[in-house]
RNA sequence: GCGCCAAUAGCUCAGUUGGAUAGAGCAACUGCCUUCUAAGCAGUAGGUCAGGGGUUCGAAUCCCUUUUGGCGCGCCA
């Protein structure tokens, strides 16, 4: 499975410690471990197709200027079946590595061979991954927070499964708990306030247009029916109408977003499993919770402080955290959102899951520590479990930062966003800025249809090299298979560089999964776009010599499958024509 | 107060585990369509990588510190 560009950077860096070694034993370098070094590509290419500093790095090992230690290892390499064509030394010391004609046809053969499957990988090994992402409260709209996790969860997900891992993708409902109390007590005020104003509303409520919104319609089908009834039982009608509704507002939401989640995760369903207080007996089996103020309270502190002493920080750094005990168990009987999230997390891990993603909003990051140490105290390891932090957004129109809807004149929820920015850019744009970089998105520029776009930059390659096809399919040009030869006609820098890019897409999804990161991915096949278009610009693919027009025809057909594969990847439409 | 995240061109941002002369896009200026899509390309100009120390062959990148922003320290979620 593994491709060209990997292999022949694997194979060099065996060949290059061969040669160290080769060098330690004839005595021309000093005995000693073989250091480690970088293989890497040049920014400039006169310096190479590959690059490393091992002579550098090894400075202090080898006991000699770094440029003499490099003659050395050049001396000793075998370059023989590695699809190096040669090497130099350049620069502080430098080794430098110029690719054989060969690799570049053997990249383009690759990519027509692997075709939709070109990117993927093994790297993953198959091993269940769950992404949790978005998990908005049912108790209102979505809103812009919202959309950026949508979109950098559901391609990190798409990321990770190219690279070979099991992916499931999962929204947990907070369907339960205290802010399911307050959504009750909101809908009964605004449903009661429709018969009598002076009903109180609640001071920690829900103030949102939409809760009144359903209260009406609730009372719309029931009239007054509940006005007279029992608090608890109008309460219950209200959320039994109207959470449902709120759901499938998320929903219908997310599959006009081209999100698919795998399981909808009602957290309702670990309080009636008993997962909860199982979860709480467990941790006071193991003597790590105790009751104060009628509340059961879990030892964060002493579960923290251990972990922390393990990474080796010190007693001092842990003080100066201030760790705090966390309640699992109110005074008056109700778990808190913590013990429920305790068992969530626990429930993942039984379920079989050998990592666990969440993708959170930055404003979460405080109980990113309890939760992992949690998981261990329940007996999992809580380095499973990798939080993706996300900083928040903020929309910009005109260069001012808007937080009303124009339409609505209501904040600004992911509905309305959706309503205005068509779903390809907005799935792009999301993912062209680091999940913790705070982000601005620019509304003007995520509606225009033109060359600003980013999203239409890329998709406008694509259905160039679609055109190009056509047309000279509409002349009897038929695209073939090329011969070694032909494909070695692609010499100019514009066609190198592009094949080059190309052949590097497997290790840039591994990297993009390695770190979590869909954010490489976008900014790379906007990469591909930018170094076709030059190409495109220097070099014609219809031309008469029929040789190398069909190798050109070679290089737009494995351009065309990265764009597109990629794209298809990230659910973002791939047009033939714009 | 303590902690987490950030600071790169006028604006929005890249900069791959420390590497060679810090890069794009927008805005400004100059070129390139009777030939495959100008939604494109090439070029000019624009910088004390927030400030200051340190680590080493070498720092935008790692460590310390100061400044400025965002966020967090609930029997909220």
């Amino acid at each position: 499975m593994s491709k060209t560009n990997t292999k022949v950077t694997e194979n060099l860096r065996k060949k290059i410690e061969a040669a160290i070694k080769a060098a330690m034993d004839k005595g021309e370098l000093p005995e000693g471990d073989i250091p480690s070094f970088v293989i890497e590509e040049p920014a400039d290419r006169s310096h190479g197709d590959i690059a490393t500093n091992a002579a550098m790095a090894g400075a202090r090992v080898f006991r000699m200027a770094p440029v003499k230690a490099a003659q050395i290892i050049v001396d000793h390499i075998d370059l023989d079946n590695s699809l190096i064509e040669k090497c130099e030394i350049a620069g502080p010391g430098f080794i430098n590595f110029f690719l054989d004609k060969k690799y570049f046809s053997e990249v383009l053969r690759e990519i027509e061979r692997d075709g939709d499957s070109y990117g993927c990988s093994d790297y993953g090994q198959g091993k269940k991954v769950m992404v949790e992402f978005v998990s908005a409260n049912p108790t209102g709209p979505m809103h812009l927070g919202n959309a950026r996790g949508g979109a950098l969860g559901d391609c990190l997900a798409a990321v990770m499964q190219k690279a070979g891992y099991r992916v499931y993708r999962e929204f947990y409902v907070n369907d339960a708990g205290n802010q399911i109390e307050k959504f009750a007590n909101s809908l009964e005020a605004r449903y009661m306030q429709i018969f009598d104003e002076s009903f109180v509303f609640p001071e920690d409520g829900y103030q949102g247009a939409d809760i009144t919104e359903r209260a009406r319609q609730f009372a719309d089908i029931n009239g007054d029916k509940y006005v007279a009834a029992d608090s608890v039982e109008r309460k219950k009608a209200l959320v039994d109408y109207a959470l449902p509704l709120n759901i499938r507002r998320m929903q219908d939401d997310m599959a006009k977003y081209r999100i698919n989640f795998d399981n909808w995760f009602m957290e309702s369903t670990l309080h009636e499993s008993g997962e909860v207080k199982a979860v709480v007996d467990l941790l006071t089996a193991k003597g790590l919770t105790y009751e104060k103020d009628g509340a059961v309270w879990y030892k964060n502190k002493d579960v923290c402080t251990e972990i922390l002493l393990a990474q080796g920080k010190t007693q001092d750094y842990i003080d100066k955290l201030e760790l705090k005990d966390d309640v699992l168990i109110r005074n008056n009987g109700n778990p808190t959102y913590f013990a429920a999230d305790i068992a969530y997390h626990k429930n993942k891990f039984d379920r079989g899951f050998e990592k666990l993603i969440n993708v959170w909003g930055a404003d979460h990051h405080g109980h990113v520590m309890r939760l992992k140490g949690a998981m261990n105290a329940v007996g999992y390891d809580g380095d499973s479990l990798d939080i993706l932090l996300m900083q928040l957004v903020k929309l910009v129109r005109d260069g001012k930062v808007v937080t009303m809807s124009k339409r609505t004149g209501k904040a600004i929820q992911l509905r309305d966003l959706l309503d205005e920015v068509p779903v390809d850019s907005a799935r792009f744009i999301f993912n062209t800025r680091e999940a913790n970089t705070q982000m601005d998105f620019d509304l003007d520029l995520a509606i225009q249809q033109d060359n600003q776009n980013p999203v239409y930059y890329v998709q406008y390659a694509h259905a160039r090299i679609c055109s190009i096809l056509r047309n000279l399919e509409a002349e009897g040009v038929k695209a073939r298979s090329c011969t070694d030869e032909e494909l070695a006609m692609l010499s100019a820098p514009e066609e190198t560089e592009l094949i080059h890019l190309l052949s590097s897409y497997d290790s840039e999804i591994i990297a993009a999964a390695r770190d979590y990161d869909p954010t490489k991915v976008t900014k790379y096949v906007a990469n591909v776009a930018t170094y076709f278009h030059r190409f495109y610009n220097a070099c014609r693919v219809k031309c008469d010599d029929e040789a190398l027009m069909q190798a050109r025809l070679t290089l737009c057909k494995a351009t065309k499958t990265v764009i597109k594969n990629t794209l298809d990847m990230f659910n973002i439409t791939c047009p033939e024509r714009m």
